[in-house]
RNA sequence: GACCCGUUCGUCUAGCGGUCUAGGACUCCGCCCUUUCACGGCGGCAACACGGGUUCAAGUCCCGUACGGGUCGCCA
């Protein structure tokens, strides 16, 4: 029976003018779900709070899922036979679904506002994630916690559903558009779990079957705390901008709080359709570990062709303002390609080749500066490197090894005061390469001025 | 305050009564590889919140405590 249900998930987001990454996992679980099963993909705008929201802070959440990947198969653009899909534009509905309740005596005007009746009897909720909870919501509601006063209130168990400005309250909208987007499963922040029995109450009141409930835990900072926009990492937006791969968000949000249950870490969005399934949902909150979704990201990075990374990476590379068309560029990020762990440290690592003059880094320099045999070793390079007729890596390698020879010492020891007399860093791409792009003159006139300045 | 959910290495997690001297990953450290820098390979440090039960046997089941999170709005 439940196997003829079509499934149909959705991501409801408020419009707050960015994509939290809580929301985008919220989104990214919903679209998994879907694309597993052969289902819809609902994207609604729970956009009743009319002054908070704007045009663009909608834009904002489209354009996040947009760059993830997460296409909606019904909402806005998309189009859909249960539109619209911006709660906004659905008061007809939401007052015909009042009138339901209204007729039925199941709703009450109180000061103006509508109240629906809550039923005084048990209520059970069967979480797919937190398991079953029976509330009586009539007798829970009997008192409420007054902030102010620190203590417990009277208060009226009946939910407000209809502001007396005529406005819709969340609960209510949030119902009535499930039943009749025919939502079968509704995957959402634990924050909503206890809210959830309202949500029957009013599903059954309304005389339809509520849907699954998946109540996935949430997401807390590295310190334990609440992610709000300005934390590192809050927003979708900065991953594109820092030069993170959508496929590696994907893949590390779907980690958090999610797990394929064996030792799989890396995967492509088509291996988490086939993977994700609601029972590998955890129970418990987790913490945001930038580290390790700069390391998922370098994993899809190093994954990608060259050709599929060049082109990723040259927006950064353009907006650094380098060479975009010099024919060093392919080969320069073809060195870094499996180095770097966003896309927006490309132009840092490879502008040294393009740079007209470099500044050697302070620590780096004191390095080779500091050693006895600075200047004969940064001579002997500067000499031999000059003499090579073919640049190629090969010659270049075999001029280093001279210049040792000539010192008595290893090649070794002269890759370092090569490296950081050329590009001024004491790390960076392969070393050879490195200076084969950077070209002859260019290498041994580095390394003379380095030289001057001892 | 009431109610609800949770608690395995610093972090993400595996574990659904014996195979756990608790496995994998990130981070950190060491070694190897190597022309440097990295990658990679190998190895190391590091956890069952606490207390009671149940059981021949508990990380795994039950109860309590502590801690963390959430909900109690004419916010969403």
């Amino acid at each position: 029976m439940s196997e003829a249900t079509p499934v149909r998930t959705r991501f409801a987001p408020s419009p707050t003018g960015y994509l939290h990454v809580g929301g985008a996992r919220t989104a990214l679980y919903n679209w998994l779900y879907a694309r597993a099963k052969g289902g819809t993909f609902v994207l609604r705008v729970e956009d009743t709070d009319a002054a908070r929201n704007t045009a663009e802070a909608c834009q904002a959440i489209f354009d996040g899922m947009n760059w993830l990947g997460l296409t909606w198969d019904e909402g806005p653009d998309a189009g859909g036979d249960y539109g619209p899909y911006f709660q906004s534009q659905r008061s007809e509905i939401y007052e015909r679904y009042l009138t339901k309740l209204t007729d039925a005596d199941l709703a009450y005007e109180d000061d103006g506002a509508i109240r629906f009746r809550v039923p005084d009897r048990d209520i059970t909720v069967n979480d797919t994630v937190c398991g079953s909870q029976t509330v009586n919501l009539h007798q829970q509601g009997l008192t409420r916690w007054d902030e102010e006063k620190s203590e417990n209130v009277a208060a009226n168990p009946d939910l407000v559903i209809r502001r007396p400005d005529g406005s819709f309250i969340f609960h209510f909208v949030n119902v009535v558009d499930d039943i009749e987007m025919k939502i079968s499963h509704v995957i959402r922040g634990m924050d909503h779990l206890t809210n959830t029995i309202k949500h029957i109450a009013l599903f059954e009141a309304l005389g339809a079957t509520p849907p699954v409930f998946a109540h996935v835990p949430l997401n807390l900072n590295a310190d334990g705390s609440k992610m709000s926009k300005r934390d590192q990492g809050a927003a979708v937006g900065d991953y594109r901008d820092n030069g993170f791969l959508p496929a590696a968000v994907n893949n590390y949000l779907a980690l958090l709080g999610w797990s394929p249950k064996d030792d799989r870490e890396v995967f492509s969005m088509e291996e988490l359709v086939e993977a994700f399934d609601l029972p590998g949902i955890n129970q418990s909150n987790s913490r945001f570990d930038y580290d390790k979704c700069l390391w998922m990201n370098a994993e899809h990075l190093k994954a990608l062709p060259a050709t599929a990374f060049a082109e990723a990476a040259m927006p950064f590379v353009e907006q650094a303002g380098l060479p975009v068309d010099d024919d060093r560029i392919d080969a320069a990020l073809e060195l870094v390609q499996p180095r770097i762990q966003v896309l927006s440290d490309a132009p840092k690592w490879i502008s040294v080749i393009f740079a007209d003059e470099i500044e050697v880094e302070a620590e780096a320099g004191a390095k080779v500066s500091s050693r006895d045999d600075a200047d004969s070793v940064l001579e002997a390079l500067s000499s031999s490197l000059a003499a090579v007729s073919d640049w190629n890596d090969d010659d270049i390698k075999a001029a280093i090894v001279e210049a040792a020879g000539g010192l008595g010492v290893k090649m070794v020891a002269l890759m370092l005061p090569c490296r950081v007399a050329a590009t001024g860093s004491a790390s960076g791409a392969d070393l050879i390469p490195m200076l084969r792009l950077i070209g002859r003159e260019k290498v041994v006139a580095r390394i003379d001025a380095f030289r001057q300045s001892l």
